[in-house]
Formats: C-alpha cells, structure tokens, sequence
RNA sequence: GGGAGUAUGGCGGAACUGGUAGACGCGCCGGAUUCAAAAUCCGGUCACUUCGGUGGUGUGGGUUCGAUUCCCUCUACUCCUACCA
C-alpha cells in the first residue's frame, strides 16, 4: 500500500469495478421496495458544469443510500438532447445538429462517469433519436383524436430578417438576438395542447404533494391563476349587441362608470370600418405592450346599467385590458381598482365609491388618488348597501342570476400550451395536410417522422419548412398528395415523460403499464427551481394526459421534489469594468491586482456565468483533486437548497480530508493494542451514525457532513490514545466506510478494501444503531434564565435530589447570596431555573 | 404594483416541539516537527473585562422564569411575478 492517496487509480478502479459487476443495474422486482431517484436530465451543451457536479452528486447521495437500506433503486440518465443551441454550432460547423448533439453527449458522458454516479447507464436516453420521438409523435396522434391537441391562430415573435420564428428568450429588447431586426408580432396557425382542461385538477392535485418545496406549490398555483366572480352582461345602448365582461368584484357592479374592452375585442371589427383614428390608435396600442400608461378611445357606444334604471356607461377601447384573459372586456370600478382609477383620471370619468372602511364614520368618503381594495360595508349601492364585500358577491351573483344578466364564473389565467416550434432540432409534429384540405394525424405505422439526414446545414436549414422536398407526402390511405407539417415541438414536450421511459428505454411501445406500476412515481425528483413551473406543470399535466388516453392510472408523477440552490463564485472587474477571472487575481495588501498589475475590484458573489468569467470547470477539478474530493466539497457547508459559494479554500479543505481518511488506514495496520475497550467512544460513534442517517433523510447534508467530521476527529483521538482494541477499530472504520459511501464512495470503497476485502461497500446493509441510554446528563443550572453552571448528574433523579447536588456548586452559591428565591423551575434533564 | 423568502463571529453555517448561542468546516493566532518551507500534528479563537463578571443572534418593542426560536414595528438584501379585472 502506498502511502498517499492516489485519486486518479482509485477512483478509476472502482468505477470500473462498478459497472463491470454491474452494481447499479437494476430490474423490477416486485418482492422488493423500489425507490426512484431522478436528477432533471441535462441538455447536451458540450461539458459538464458545477450545477450539473451539485444536481448529480446530492441525487447520488440518496441513491446509494437507498440502497444500503434495502430498496430496488432506479436511478438513470439520460440527454435533453434537441434545441436551439444545436442548430447554431451546426451553422458554424454547416454540420447536421446531431452531429454536435451526439458528440456533445459523449464528451459529457465521459465526465459523469468520472463522478463516479450510481446510475444505470443501460437506461440512457438521448431525446433527438428516432426511436425516442416516435413515441412522443404517438402521444400527439392520440391527443390529437381525443381533442387534446388543436390548431389556432396565436401570434408568435417573427423576424424579418431571419425569416424565422424566436422564443420569447430570443428577443432582447423587441430585438432579434441575432439579427437585430425588430421583432414583428404575427399570426400564425400554431398546435396547442389543451392543458386548460386540467387547470382544476392541476391546481387541486397541488395539495396532495407533501413532499414538494412550499415556494413551488405557491409558484404553480399562481401561475394556474384561479380566481372566482361572474360574468355579467350589459346591454348596448340603441344596438342590439351586447357586451359580456369577467370580473371578480361583482360588488362593486353600483360603482361602474365605464366598460373598456380590448383591442381585437369582437366589437372592435364592427367600429373599425372607415374609421382611421381607432385604426391608428389600435396600431399604437399594439406597440405600447410594455407601457404602463393607460390610454383609451372612446367608441361613442354606451352601455346600460343592468340595475341603474336608465343610467349610462360609456365604452372605450383601451390598451390596459388583456385580449387573453376573461373576456377581453372589463367593467371599470375606478373607486376600487387602481388600474380603473388611473384610467378614469386620465379621462375624467365619474369616481364613484360603493365600498368604505368598516370602522369609518365618513359620510362622504371619496377616492382621490389611491383606489380603496380593502375589505368594507358597501355603500351607494341599493340592495347590497350595509354587506361586506364577500356576502355583497353573493347577494348580486343571485340577483344577475334571477335576471338573467349574468352567472358565477370561475377563471384561469393558465393558458393552453402552445408547442409549435418552426425550427429544424425538434421532433416533427405528425400531421399531414391532404390536398383536399383534410388535416389528419400520420399513420402509427408510419411513425416516426424523422428529421431529415441534410448534407450542409444553413441558414436556410433553421426551419424544415425550408427543406427541399422533406414536406412532401402521400395520404396512405387514399393515395391523394398531402404536404407535412413542417412545425416542430417545444423542447419541454420530451421533457414531460421522460421519466417514464427510463422504466424501459428499449420497449417497442412507449410504456409498459406494469412498469408503470412498479416504479414510478419518482420518489425523489431533484433539479433548479428554474424549472418550478414549466416543466414540472407540463409533465404533471402529461401525466395526467396520458392517465385519461388509458397508459396508466398515475395522477402525478413526481412525489417528492428538492429544488437544489445555485453555485456561485466571486466576480472582478478591472477599472475598464471588464469581467476578470478570479483565479487570475492576486490578493495584496487589501487590494485585488491581475496579471499585469493593474487594480481589480472585487464585485458580487454571484452565479457562476461564463459572461461573468467566475466559472470554474469540474474537469479541472476532478482531475486535479479527484471526484470525492469535488463531492464532498459540494455538501460540505452549504444546505442544499441554499446557494453553495464556491471557494479555492473551501476545495483544498475537502481534498485535505480525503487524504486525512486515507491516513486512518495507516494507523489501522500499525495499530496494535488488545484486550482493551473504548464502549463510551463507540457509544458516541454510534450516536453520530444515527445523526448521518436522520440527517440524510432530511436532505440535511451539511449536517451530516459536519456529523462525519465529528465521528473521524472522535476517532482519531481514540485511536491516539490506543483505548480501543484492533476489533473495535476494525468496526469503527468499517461503519466509517458506510457512512461515507454516499458521499465519498471511491475512497469508501478503498478503505473497505483495505479493512476487510469482504465484498463491496455499496452492497453493505446501512443499520440504525442502538445506543445505550445515558447514565449521566447534563443539565444547566439558570439564575433567571442567565446560565451559571453546568452540572453532570445522574438520570432520574428527584428534584430534591437535584437541588442537593446543585446546592454544592459554589457559582450557584455565589449568585444565590443574599437573593431571595422565588420559585424554582426543573426540566428534567435539561435545566434548573432559580427567580430571584 | 402583487407574492415569497432571508438576516447568527472575519467567512460558510449549527442550535431538537422556547431551555448551556456559535456544533462542524474555513480563516486567523500561538506551539511542535523541519536547515528552511510545504504538508502534518497540538492548543487558542464572539466582544469587553478590574478575571468577580458584563454585553451579544439586522432595528425597536411585546409575551415568558427563560426568546436565534413565538407576536408586532421598522430596515436591508434575494428570488418569483407582473396591467390576470
């Protein structure tokens, strides 16, 4: 045995031991509890980065955990491999995106398996290949029939100059990123999935998710947006249209003084024709999106009030109400919405006030600049006068009711999903357009579609609209010409059920119900809480899908979830305010200077970015100090959830303890003492096990990290004090080795090795201990709630018995001198309370 | 504008349902070893102190025998969301 501690040969030893005894291959087993460990699967992007390091190693952690405590684990991965980054390495390199893509993948590989991760790579699935799609393309063809999936027209960013469609990312500043040009909003017929249809049980199902983080189950609920009121009508004034608005304050219908409807409202067509200036207001509405100012034209229509006998409201167009929410139609309440208000004193329109303060004696209470929302009695109002807000909803939603002028509606500000993408790195969307005008889904048989194999990729390439030829087609069942749809899905719509194929990647079919069955939900799903909404409401509302197409009867997919913090790093600038790489800085007298001597400035510690320059690469790392080293250093310190600061020192730590354990194995083998017993160490030791499992469970690895350092400081004292026998510390290193194994498995493993030979580490079975009840205690002994002393005593005794023994203490003597007692508080085994 | 969260030594962070504030790690200081350094090991490390103590968990108050923990006030920072009627 070497002396030091070489990284490089151990870890790939063991990680080569691994996978050819295949240790982390699993198969169902219905005899045997299975836990499901899933880290959100990575995008291609070229190598790993520190998130990736974090993310991977806190689920390895459960994973291997799980395991020592018995259960079938599954824990795969895989490659969110479509996107736009792809297509833009294939412009430079005029290669196909896969290319790229594939070759990305294995680098990427190589770098996980140097982590040393507990996964089951005969599981890996790469989303961009055809026998992965094909699948997805089938679950549209089924949404497709059961009118889940259906066209519209939506309005998507278009550049004209790029002649392409961009992401809402893509345009910075109402510009195109690449281009320039200044994004144009146009209509185009899109695919949407109606995820709407499960708002309700979305937001509901919310709360059967005990395991979830708080923050994200607000986050989804807001997003759903549920909120209740009514839908009331009013009547237009000499016309015989009719205009229907949503609004959630019913009670406030007396204090309406206008309707404001959006600018492609139903109606706006009607007044549109010959008339210029709303054509050229409407123009500027459309580009005033991001405007807070509130302007209206006034369409010189009024509407009826439906319980004002003869009293007139006027309707404007305004640029403030949303054509997608409700009904794209409003009732202003300038009294008791602030945006009703502003737009009320922009064009001198009546302030009416239905609702005051409870406690206001205020007859005359008005509004002037600040709306009034608060709860209140309502006023001005006729038959609502003297409710509160909420009895007064009730008593008008009936009243619209029996008159026939309205009805309770409840509104979602969840809209469906739109998943058409014109580009080329997407999963074609399988539809076909027959010459005779029939819209169809393609033939199963015929599935997948496939991307087409393009020699050169261009500009031109971006999108499959672009590819000659590929669109082309035949209706296979009546033989007619029919061209394909040349759209694409949302990246987000591979990532929605990914997790269920790992169940069985190489299936003909998409899923297995049986599977199912058996391993999912994922027990602990683990990644960023930038996917909080997108992807986790997709792929809970996929799973619901696919539940009502007849796959399975799951209602969610993931059970437990743990949104991990991000890693950040000091920033520099120089004083030309450039971005400077920390590790090209040197710290003298106080002051920051780079490699030319020039002053730099520290600036925020902030998440590691490749446009701040603070990035520091895991390869670096691994390579230099190993993957246990990089691991323990991702747990060390920070809660999981909680930013993790990255530091040089912080880093050289880590490695220092690795090597500190290897040294444990030296004095093993010169360790020659006998027949003597260390129980109190070993009861500690104990002790500490127990809190690294408790803290495990809790996702609490800081914790027990910290509870691991105290057990190997505990022991090496011990050990210098020759107190325990060679048995004993064999136990003890081998119980080290155990708990070590999630964190540090490499070294774990070698110790083991070293210790016992018996078998692997991995395959140990991780007990609870059972430790001895304390003999003695300690307490602390308070003069008004200020400590004076500690006391060990025994367990159990009386409280006479206690005060017999603290009576003996000559700091309680002192601070009890010339006091006089007024009570005495005792709880047992932790303190004893004197006022004085 | 709306919502959520956070605040503890020089730093990252501990403190069970209110019961010894600062576990553990980093850094720093002192010592051992060394020709010297690195590495390693040992000891110390909240502040003030007349060495008896006193003060101390962002601010100010409250409840309590006792508050980092519960309640109210204010401040600072972070994140999410944004004209959602």
């Amino acid at each position: 045995m070497s002396s030091r501690y070489n990284h490089k040969i151990v870890e790939k030893k063991w990680q080569k031991i691994w996978s050819g005894k295949k240790v982390f291959n699993v198969k169902k087993n219905k005899d045997k509890k299975k836990y499901y460990v899933l880290e959100m699967f990575p995008y291609p992007s070229g190598k790993i980065h520190m998130g990736h390091v974090r993310n991977y190693t806190l689920g390895d952690v459960v994973a291997r955990y799980k395991k020592m405590r018995g259960f079938n684990v599954l824990h795969p991965m895989g490659w969110d491999a479509f996107g736009l980054p792809a297509e833009n390495a294939a412009l430079t390199e005029k290669k196909h995106p896969g290319n790229w893509t594939y070759q990305n993948i294995k680098i990427m590989k190589s770098q996980l398996l140097q982590m040393g991760l507990s996964l089951d790579w005969d599981r890996e699935l790469a989303t961009c290949h055809p026998e992965y799609y094909k699948h997805e393309q089938k679950f549209f063809i089924d949404m497709f029939k059961a009118g889940l999936a259906y066209k519209k027209e939506a309005e998507v960013n278009w550049d004209p100059v790029d002649k392409t469609v961009l992401a809402n990312e893509q345009v910075i500043d109402g510009k195109g990123w690449r281009s320039g040009a200044v994004v144009e909003t146009k209509k185009l017929s899109q695919w949407f999935l109606k995820i709407s249809k499960y708002s309700d049980e979305l937001l509901k199902d919310l709360d059967s998710l005990n395991q979830w983080p708080n923050k994200v189950k607000l986050m989804q609920s807001n997003w759903i947006g549920k909120s209740i009121g009514a839908n009331i009508e009013f009547k237009i004034f000499k016309n015989d249209k009719k205009i229907t608005v949503f609004t959630t304050r019913p009670d406030t219908i007396f204090g309406a003084t206008f309707l404001a409807i959006s600018c492609d409202h139903e109606l706006v067509d009607m007044l549109l024709t010959k008339n210029e200036t709303l054509k050229k207001f409407i123009e500027e509405c459309k580009n005033l999106n991001s405007d807070k100012v509130k302007r209206g034209y006034e369409t010189g229509l009024v509407a009826e009030h439906p319980f004002i006998e003869g009293k007139k409201i006027p309707i404007f167009i305004a640029n403030f109400v949303l054509k997608e929410y409700g009904l794209g139609a409003i009732f202003g309440c300038p009294a008791h919405d602030q945006r009703d208000l502003d737009f009320a004193n922009e064009y001198k329109l009546d302030v009416i006030p239905v609702v005051k303060p409870k406690d206001s004696t205020d007859n005359n209470f008005t509004i002037q600049r600040k709306a009034y929302t608060e709860d209140g009695v309502i006023i001005n109002s006729e038959f609502l006068n003297g409710l509160n807000i909420e009895d007064a909803k009730k008593v008008i939603i009936k009243k619209l009711e029996e008159k026939g002028f309205g009805t309770k509606k409840v509104n979602y500000k969840l809209r469906d999903w739109g998943i058409s993408r014109q580009r080329f790195w997407g999963c074609p969307i399988p539809i076909i357009y027959r010459e005779d005008g029939e819209i169809l889904a393609e033939e199963e048989v015929n599935l997948p579609v496939k991307l087409p194999e393009i020699e050169e990729f261009n500009e031109s390439s971006t999108a499959l609209a672009n590819i000659n030829g590929w669109k082309d087609t035949v209706c296979s069942k009546t033989g007619l010409k029919a061209v394909r749809e040349t759209d694409t899905f949302d990246t987000f719509f591979e990532s929605s059920w990914y997790y269920f194929r790992y169940c069985n990647t190489k299936l003909d079919t998409p899923l297995d119900e049986d599977d199912i069955n058996y391993w999912l939900p994922v027990d602990q799903y683990i990644g960023g809480i930038e996917h909080a909404i997108l992807h986790l409401l997709y792929s809970r509302f996929f799973t619901k899908a696919l539940r009502d197409l007849g796959y399975f009867k799951l209602n969610e997919p993931f059970k437990g979830l743990f949104t991990q913090g991000m890693v950040t790093h000091q920033t520099y600038k120089n004083s030309n305010g450039e971005w400077i790489e920390p590790k090209s800085v040197l710290s003298t007298d106080g002051k920051f200077k780079d490699k030319d001597g020039l002053e730099v400035f520290s600036g925020k510690i902030e998440k590691m970015s490749k446009s701040k320059k603070n990035v520091v690469d895991p390869n670096d790392i691994i390579s230099l100090y190993g993957a246990d080293t990089a691991r323990w250093f991702m747990l060390s310190d920070s809660p999981p959830d909680r930013d993790l600061q990255w530091t040089e020192t912080g880093i050289v730590s880590s490695y220092k303890f690795i090597n500190k354990l290897w040294d444990l194995v030296e004095k093993y083998e010169n360790y020659s003492v006998k027949k003597i017993s260390d129980t109190q160490t070993i009861e500690i030791l104990k002790e500490n096990i127990n809190f690294v499992t408790e803290y495990i469970e809790t996702f609490q690895f800081n914790k027990a990290v910290a509870k691991i350092y105290e057990y190997v400081n505990t022991l090496s004292l011990s050990i210098q004090q020759k107190g325990l026998s060679k048995d004993e510390l064999m136990w003890c290193l081998k119980k080290l080795c155990i708990i070590l194994q999630p964190f540090v498995p490499h070294i774990s493993e070698e110790i083991w090795f070293n210790i016992s030979g018996e078998g692997l580490c991995i395959n140990q079975k991780w007990t609870i201990e059972v430790v001895e009840k304390k003999k003695k205690i300690k307490i602390a002994v308070q003069i008004n709630g200020k400590t004076k002393d500690v006391l060990e005593i025994a367990q159990g005794l009386t409280k006479e018995q206690v005060i017999e023994i603290i009576n003996k203490s000559d700091k309680i003597k002192r601070g009890l001198e010339n006091k006089k007692i007024i009570r005495e508080i005792y709880v047992e085994g932790k303190i004893f309370n004197f006022v004085v």
